[in-house]
DNA sequence: AGCACTATATTGGTAAGGCCGCAATCTCAA
DNA sequence: TTGAGATTGCGGCCTTACCAATATAGTGCT
């Protein structure tokens, strides 16, 4: 909290006050020029606070009116926004894509189903190609999530993949999977697509949960690769540095 | 993009500009100084606009040498973030939160079932008192979030129960509810806490849905107590369309 | 009672200036 | 020649003061 911005300080302390029930959802929270004066700031800092907590969704200002608290909980500054580990996406993807799936099976349309197929034969033009891309695998997922035809599902998914994304850590484990060469699972894809096709939920849940589960896998033994790599060279480091003359 | 704030407009061009290429990661971009000449707006417009971008994760201030572009894709506000209808919203919570439910009942500890129960405490008193506030109801949800010990898991309800306070729909159909005198369940809530209580992970899970389920049922009698002819032909639908499998 | 108008409160935006930290450069001595 | 320390300019940070736009409430008139 020392040396942070001001603005931080502010927008923290008034997010723990609405947290806390002093300003419940629906009111109208103090004029800025009284917020000044209680935080013992300016105005422009007061303004610059409540922007911060607009943004993360905690409030709603109102030109000329006033503003509004919408979320009580909505003011955790997630200051380092993600560094969330890839196995803690990876797990809640198993929870909630599983269940996206099943719910896909039951509503996509035909033409959905059929660009969804379309969408595999890229992923396998991708992995023909020896890039290292895989904006088809994205592709794929989120065209279920959309084949939900549920607004909140989708907007869940881009959620996860965002924090996937953004993840520094992820990004980290991510690159050296990738340079083990490894490639998204066709097969497995393969059979997530079947079952939806089949229109059979239960089959499409488990294919996408055990098709995740197998990611998991594969990310641990990259990991351990990546332990045993460190440890050895760790191990040579030390050995010529303690090397007899 | 008119009407909207000013520091939004030019958080949006910067951000375009950023995502065009015009300030590669790493580099630093002009004095807020510049900025505010070049976008013909005074330095603290610029200022807001920069803690926007800084906080969307688009660029990084070092105080008294300057603002990096760190991620030149975090630019995209998601300003028509929502209109997600509540019946989408709650199948995806019944969906997500229900396994949530499950995996808490694995993990949390008794300390923080401790917590829960205290937060049932909370919702208790308030629904003696005539007040609207469900402010616990948000905060026994998003306690079970946390109890699954995994931050992707967390950040996603929050997401959820953003989408949800900040839907415009959202807020209409809710305040019928709150007219038709409902409140929390609390037995529901009991019922989901004991389950946690007994670390019986599928008699959460069942008991989570089962609470969002009858929440579901209660909007949909709410909505039909005043609909209107077309309003009660959307509802029959959703109600097939939203039915427990 | 109903309606138009005004008064006030509140946010939106601007201008100018002092302060402090950082970083490059410049100077001076070894 | 080279290294370390002082200087100076740049840039962000925060403040005070001011004016504009707007929504809400109050008030008076019809």
């Amino acid at each position: 909290m020392q040396g942070a911005r001001l603005y931080q300080q502010v927008a923290e302390q008034l997010a723990a006050a609405i947290a806390a029930g002093d300003y419940p959802p629906g009111t109208r929270l103090p004029a800025e020029r009284k917020l000044a004066e209680r935080f013992e700031v300016s105005r422009p800092t007061v303004r610059e606070a409540i922007i911060a907590l607009e943004i993360a969704g905690c409030v709603e200002v109102k030109g000329g009116s006033g503003v509004y608290v919408v979320d009580a909980n909505a003011g955790t500054f997630k200051a380092t926004d993600s560094d969330i580990g890839p196995f803690e996406i990876l797990q809640a993807r198993i929870m909630f894509e599983g269940e996206a799936a099943g719910l896909a099976a039951r509503q996509m349309s035909d033409d959905e189903i059929a660009e969804l197929e379309q969408i595999l034969q890229e992923m396998i033009a991708e992995n023909a190609t020896e890039a290292k891309a895989e904006v088809a695998d994205e592709k794929f997922h989120l065209h279920i999530a959309r084949g939900t035809h549920n607004d909140a599902v989708v907007s869940v998914c881009e959620h996860l993949w965002q924090l996937r994304n953004s993840s520094s850590i992820s990004a980290r484990i991510l690159e050296k999977v990738r340079q083990a060469g490894s490639k998204p699972r066709i097969e497995e894809h393969l059979k997530i697509l079947n079952a939806i096709k089949r229109r059979d939920a239960e089959a499409a849940r488990n294919a996408m949960r055990d098709h995740l589960q197998r990611v998991v896998q594969q990310l641990l033994d990259a990991t351990e690769a990546e332990a045993l790599e460190a440890a050895r060279r760790e191990v040579n480091a030390a050995r010529e540095r303690f090397a007899l003359p």
